[in-house]
DNA sequence: TTCTTATTGCAAGTCTATTGCAAATATCAC
DNA sequence: GTGATATTTGCAATAGACTTGCAATAAGAA
């Protein structure tokens, strides 16, 4: 169970688990879009939870370096997104132009990409950015 | 030439070249790595000319709308590098995680992607992040 | 319940990037 | 070249994402 994988996690670094922790995990995992830090604040303070920015900020933090959330850096968003891991395997994404909509792409090898993208997704797909990260030759 | 396409560029849109748009073409030009805003307005400095910041962003949103130049938003970078057009086509990077070196691949059909990179460049791959935009069914 | 220590909220600060506006300058007509 | 006109620039202010310092608060162990 997942509440029960976390507070493992936390404590394994003498964390503890909050009711503003609990809060930012419960609201990720109901939610199927990828979420930013103002996003989840904002949906949160909606639900009339008590919390401040900064520490959603540090909360997400906490849940990346415990590697229970993946952290998106959408192309020209400008910001972060935050998913849960919970189970889902390594995958990519797709984002509406329009209206931002993420959809999850449940592909990887990276072939014939473009088309079996827009064929499962019905999206028109515009552009594309793929980046890797590594350590060059000389810091090897 | 590059400096002809680039005024017929600028003249068919009602504006202008001028010295400080010269200067980042330039610096564009004999620069391998992509830049960043900072970077070119830090570079122009050292070399005695004299351009606000601000000028620096206008110019690279110019060059951007003109075609002339990529922006790249790579992975947790959080600030846009820049690079010209100039003949190379559609490519990717991969950046060092210690130096921040980085450096284009020129691959792009995307298989058997990451032992192909790592034999190619030397770099030992870690991350990667893959994205694509578009417009879903909604948007269409 | 009490004590210790992690966590939170608030305020302030950092960094990238954008905007308003008056002054400077490129281009064109003369 | 001179002057008119429209673009471009610099400066100051602003926006937005994210971070940090610190005192007050709350979690969890005893
Ligand atoms: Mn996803
Ligand atoms: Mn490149
Ligand atoms: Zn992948
Ligand atoms: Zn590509």
């Amino acid at each position: 169970m997942l509440e029960l994988t976390i507070k493992k996690g936390l404590r394994a670094t003498g964390r503890r688990m909050t009711r503003t922790r609990q809060a930012v995990l419960t609201l990720l995992e109901r939610t199927r879009q990828p979420l930013s830090a103002t996003e989840i604040f904002d949906q949160l303070h909606q639900e009339k939870v008590s919390i401040d920015l900064v520490t959603v900020y540090r909360t997400l933090h906490v849940l990346k370096e415990l590697g229970l959330v993946v952290q998106l850096d959408l192309h020209q968003e400008g910001l972060s997104r935050y998913e849960l891991k919970e189970g889902r395997k390594h995958h990519h994404h797709i984002r509406c132009q329009m209206c931002g909509h993420i959809v999850d792409l449940l592909l990887c090898p990276l072939k014939n990409v473009t088309k079996l993208i827009e064929r499962q997704t019905q999206f028109i797909v515009d552009e594309h950015t793929l980046e890797f990260t590594g350590l060059c030759p000389e810091c090897q």
